[in-house]
DNA sequence: TGGGTCATGTACCAATTGGTACACTCGCGA
DNA sequence: TCGCGAGTGTACCAATTGGTACATGACCCA
């Protein structure tokens, strides 16, 4: 009921309503990666992260809200690895691919990447707290792998084509990957790809 | 109440039961891929499909055993359009793969494909009843296609890759589709994909 | 005709769910 | 010192869940 984030004094020291939101939903985030999100329940869930589900009610408002929240805040994290692909300038498409791959397959993100598809087929089914994400879910990532083509010379005209085929692969094969958990396979497989994308080193 | 296609007079009870059992899950099946899986309640579904949710219970034991069926069901679904895939010699891969591409980006299949992510995101988090197509998920249509790779003469070494590959990006591609309906966008990258893996014609 | 099996519906149960009401504590300003 | 408001826990609520007990009714075999 107070959720008014329009706290102009909020840097002073108060530890207020959002700091503890957003304290308590990267709780959540981390919880759902660890345990999923189809059979969250706010007492299971506050049980884990230590607080009670009245409490989750009293700053979320819902667990619907809170769904929304734990889903943009999930978002965000993958954009985070996104932008980090950016703060290494110079790197070849073939280069930004391979660190991608590297990054998405990193063991420690499988909790996050199986959350991922989770969200996308909640998403898929118009479960309003995970609708939004369908926007951004290829637009975002078009946009940085597009420019990568055209800057390394691709046909503009086919940049986008190419961005979204390397963005589909990838996405597939690291599904392929969290099923089948075949690491060296899919390593393989990608390699093939980088080869047909890039052409033979 | 009305066991409309099942003629008594035909063999003994038994027959009527199992029937019975594959008529119900085929009916579910329909149901789970058009409103999804995720918070099926055995209420909804009986009353949506037209028994009570006693009868269910009857049927299948428990609602665990009853989706344990609808997932084998959706997987033999998937199977099916396979072994259609089969069903169409001298096909060169480049045409398998345009024909795989067009069955299953069928709007009327959108459904069951929104389905298969969805029992994916369950599979990757365990849960006992989708958990058993992870085995077959990647493996039994690695086999054919790989199969028409060497049979289209590609380098046996790297025919299982090129499989994979292509399968990841078929599987990609679909998620792309499903989730911004840009048709035309997915397709074109589909092109794209084909001409890399098959080189211009 | 009568007994018995089986399919089905009704009513119910305990457990769990999201959400609410109220009481309590604690820090701060007057 | 008081009081007040925010943060928190306890107890509770209605709704929904999967699952069960029992009655009913149709059909088959003798």
């Amino acid at each position: 009921m107070h959720r008014d984030d329009a706290h102009p004094e909020g840097e002073a020291g108060h530890v207020t309503d959002r700091d503890r939101r957003a304290q308590l939903v990267d709780a959540a985030v981390d919880h759902v990666a660890a345990h999923g999100i189809v059979d969250l329940s706010l007492r299971r869930l506050g049980a884990a992260i230590g607080v009670s589900h009245r409490m989750l009610i009293h700053y979320f408002g819902s667990k619907e809200q809170l769904l929304v929240e734990i889903v943009r805040a999930s978002e965000r994290r993958q954009r985070g690895l996104l932008s980090r692909l950016h703060a290494e300038p110079g790197l070849s498409p073939a280069g930004v691919a391979r660190r991608l791959w590297q990054q998405l397959t990193d063991p420690r993100l499988a909790g996050q990447e199986r959350l991922f598809f989770e969200i996308c087929g909640h998403a898929l089914r118009g479960r309003p707290e995970a609708v939004p994400i369908l926007e951004g879910l290829v637009a975002d990532w078009l946009e940085p792998l597009a420019a990568a083509e055209v800057a390394a010379g691709a046909d503009p005209a086919t940049a986008y084509s190419r961005a979204r085929l390397g963005l589909a692969t990838v996405r597939g094969l690291l599904l392929d990957l969290l099923a089948t958990g075949d690491r060296a396979g899919v390593d393989a497989a990608m390699e093939e790809f980088l080869r047909l994308y890039y052409g033979p080193e």
